[in-house]
DNA sequence: ATGAAAGCGCTAACAC
DNA sequence: GTGTTAGCGCTTTCAT
């Protein structure tokens, strides 16, 4: 096996040269010669070296793809709409998963300047996108989820605070008043979240209940038991989760509390994932455009690949509310 | 930017051969001369090109991960297995989507060998695994999920054929009696499952009822919808559904068939996906040990690259039988 | 339309 | 412990 693209030469009797213009289809060759080597090709199972193509070319044809977890639904969503697009373009995908630890994150995007990449679609945590500096490194970055601030690289983010607060909107507008709300504490997403939410509830004069909380299923769980523990005068009468888990986390601690999940506390969040439709009620959500997200990182990838000198943009995609069984009419108002 | 090694040599006054000593960890350096060489790496940001290592040391470092889809949950866990200690060794993860199309899976079958890549994980459709040859490859591959005949690769499997019977006996064992089952068309592992099935139902005498499909919700939806809308007494008591996606479609249709979902017909399948817990009456399934499949995957790649002699190997995991809601006890016997 | 030859950036003999 | 040098397999001028 191993062969290099001098025994494809030898064998169809021409070049290396030739062998590599109808290798890389760049360059002229005569039809009845490139039929040759075509054929050489085939018969000896030559395959060319990656590794020797990128290092003479200096293109590598490589996306770096850096998310915090694969089994995140949004990302897992994202992962293949990236791939999509790179498979269409001829782009290899290399996946790295951050778990929201800065040590992997800095050795990914290490790793993608070993690389040499052609570009990278990147959700940083949200220090990472504070310290973030576009002109560190030689290949553009597009970010997902969380943008950096003041355009320091294209992103691609859902309107947040637009969306918190049409969650807000829907559930006054259902008669709850005393609303609580759990968000992330490690992305700038779910500050932009509880930005919306508050907003909205203080133009109802509304009082807020929020908390920034490690953006696990558990401590969602923890949270919202203590809530519902509490004083019935004190307890909300609706609680707005800031993404698929923790709003996974609050549905069980609502499920572990009665026989008759969220009969008398409304639930919503973000995230259109499987689960909300398939329980009953089901719960009233923010889906996200997820695969256009990814969609739309690659193009804009691929357009500042075409022109780097274009000014950096934000492209803001709006959330759809997904009214659900969680979120029905309150029946008797009990507060404010 | 773009500095050579050459460059970090000149700065730290000794020779590119000490520099990529130190890089690689790999040859005598003195103490004083390595931190003098750290440090103008440190200092000019210098990053080696990891094509140009390739090449010259014939080394990829890096292994391919090919699925159907990512957004399957089983193979999102797989992937993330796979990356998980890929990272712990230094390795890269390539994504390959196939859509289960021979098209697309001949390709990046073929990116593979032009990447050179250290070695593969592979899931591939039935006809390929048929047809696939391991030793027209230079890298070893283990196959996840679904096993070439015979021993041609390594392969990390679940016990279809146990794991299916295991469902069957208990739908027995809680009384029910016409027992249906759905399986998927395109994979060895629809087979294999359809066997443990029918072989269960033999067992006992029972009649049995099993058809297979393309496998997504739709076609399991249109199926299960069919036999709901039948005569009662020919309709199954119990449906089994022989994997998530089928699982999906099969609930769907029972909850657009009644109010009362699952009240009048069991359901049990394979893949124990997030909402077979929420929903409720919850979902009888085999839950594969998902993670441990992409970890042992790794495991097995690891030791076919330590020893290339070594005998294929299989490793059959065991599923595990969650019991839920959705096969309840049978009320009353109606059937044999 | 085709070929000869230089060289991408690195590692690994080999020499000292 | 350190340096010199050949060459991994390819693409790309530059000639012809």
């Amino acid at each position: 096996m191993n062969l290099r693209i001098k025994d494809v030469a030898e064998a169809a009797g021409v070049s290396v040269t030739t062998v590599s213009r109808v290798l890389s289809n760049n360059g002229p060759v005569r039809d009845t010669v490139r039929q040759r080597v075509l054929s050489a090709i085939e018969q000896l199972g030559y395959r060319p070296n990656a590794a020797a193509r990128r290092l003479r070319s200096g293109d590598t044809a490589t996306i770096g793809l850096i998310v915090s977890d694969v089994r995140n639904p949004f990302f897992t969503e994202v992962s293949r709409a990236v791939e999509d697009a790179a498979y269409q373009q001829g782009l290899r995908v290399i996946l790295c998963n951050t778990d929201e630890n800065p040590e992997k994150e800095a050795m990914y995007l290490r790793l993608m300047e070993e690389e040499r990449v052609t570009g990278v679609i990147y959700s940083p945590t949200h220090d990472a996108a504070q310290r973030f500096k576009a002109q560190a490194y030689d290949f553009p970055v597009v970010m997902i989820d969380r943008a950096a601030p003041a355009g320091s690289a294209d992103a691609v983010v859902l309107d947040n605070r637009d969306a918190s607060a049409r969650l807000v909107e829907h559930l006054v507008e259902r008669g709850y008043r005393r609303i609580a709300g759990l968000f992330g504490n490690a992305s700038t997403t779910g500050r932009e979240r509880h930005e919306g939410f508050m907003d909205a509830l203080r133009r109802h004069d509304l009082p807020a209940q929020a908390e920034f909380v490690e953006p696990n299923p558990e401590s969602a769980l923890l949270h919202v038991g203590a809530w519902l523990a509490g004083e019935p005068a004190a307890r909300p009468d609706a609680i707005v989760a800031s993404n698929g888990l923790l709003l996974l986390g609050a549905y069980r601690a609502m499920r572990a509390r009665s026989t008759t999940p969220l009969a008398d506390v409304a639930l919503a969040g973000f995230d259109n994932d499987a689960w909300t439709e398939l329980v009953s009620p089901g719960v009233t959500v923010i889906a996200q455009p997820v695969y256009e997200i990814g969609k739309n990182a690659m193009q804009l990838l691929t357009q500042r690949l075409a022109d780097p000198s274009m000014s950096t943009r934000t492209l803001v995609l709006p959330g759809e509310l997904v009214i659900r069984g969680s979120t029905e009419r309150r029946a008797v108002l009990a507060g404010g």
